[in-house]
DNA sequence: CCAAATCGTTGATGAACGCAACGATAGCAA
DNA sequence: TTGCTATCGTTGCGTTCATCAACGATTTGG
């Protein structure tokens, strides 16, 4: 309704403080937000969850996997996790099936259309991934993944297997 | 009560899927709240909410700062800045007084004592960062800053003033 | 002097998160 | 076999958190 784009020109920008801008820590909790912010308003202006790509992501690869198993690795409480099956089972993104072998369990696996979903959200986040570093030329972009993945190694072991060959 | 630490020695530990643990985006939204989750729980030791700590900062450098200047340079609600502030100031570590040029604003200024809590909560800070960063080496780290301020400037214009001098 | 905007504050509303509890199933022991 | 205990996915609840509207007080401009 009402343009909320009337106070751009006068606007001063506070700054946060010195003392913050020069922690690094900071500035990784503020980007790291600001990241998921923009690629969570992405997602959902292609019709997914934010999430929705991490987990087809990971059953895009290792194919076949329970839910205890997803919920782990993506730090998330198994009573979320139905929710968003729920959600792409429907869709039929992706299948649930229970394991012979143990059947409380249940066998999450993408389906060909999932796979074309992944694809499609891989574009959506590259795309931001390229405007959102775009400030730094590309040895800088090179320079800061491995450190990234260093500091993830150590600090959130779920991400990255200690061995950093690109 | 009951230890938490049965689990320990056959922990398979889940990964994620390689397509995210490539993307720099996602490794940098993962450590921010990796590093913020760590922030929060050490100024909690200390007795403090972790915005306490950026709000002091705020004030430690410019003095006097009216209430909606501070809730824009952290991007926090008007409101949620009120009961921060309540808490702050029954402490004695911040004051709050009537603008006499404009009897609608507050201005907020740091008191002595809480001077003495912003060094403590500093000095916390400080102690977490070099844990978290300890990976890395010293050139790595001085490598890794500009290039967070770098990205700051453009993706969170309200951290880095786009001068770079460290 | 009146109307509209601003500031800090209060209150409500809605979403997200963690946690406990359940039915179903499996493993293990007596 | 018969229990007992643990695990898996699921449901539901309570608590916290953020976002928004509305208010009294005050300023600004016509």
């Amino acid at each position: 309704m009402n343009q909320l784009v009337t106070a751009d020109p006068p606007r001063p920008v506070q700054l946060i403080a010195k003392e913050l801008a020069h922690s690094s820590g900071y500035l990784l909790a503020r980007l790291g937000l600001a990241f998921k912010a923009q690629a969570t308003a992405r997602a959902e202006e292609s019709g997914f969850e934010l999430y929705d790509y991490s987990l087809l992501a990971i059953l895009g690869e290792g194919d076949r996997v329970t839910q205890a198993t997803i919920a782990d690795a993506l730090t998330l409480d198994p009573s979320r996790l139905v929710a968003l099956l729920d959600s792409l089972e429907q869709r039929g993104t992706v299948v649930r099936q229970r394991d012979p072998h143990d059947r409380r369990r249940h066998v999450v696996s993408i389906t060909d259309t999932g796979r074309i979903e992944l694809a499609r959200l891989r574009a959506v986040v590259r795309q931001l991934e390229d405007e959102f570093f775009a400030p730094l030329d590309a040895a800088s972009r090179e320079a800061l993944h491995p450190l990234l993945v260093q500091l993830a190694a150590q600090n959130d072991p779920r991400c990255c297997p200690l061995d950093d060959h690109a």
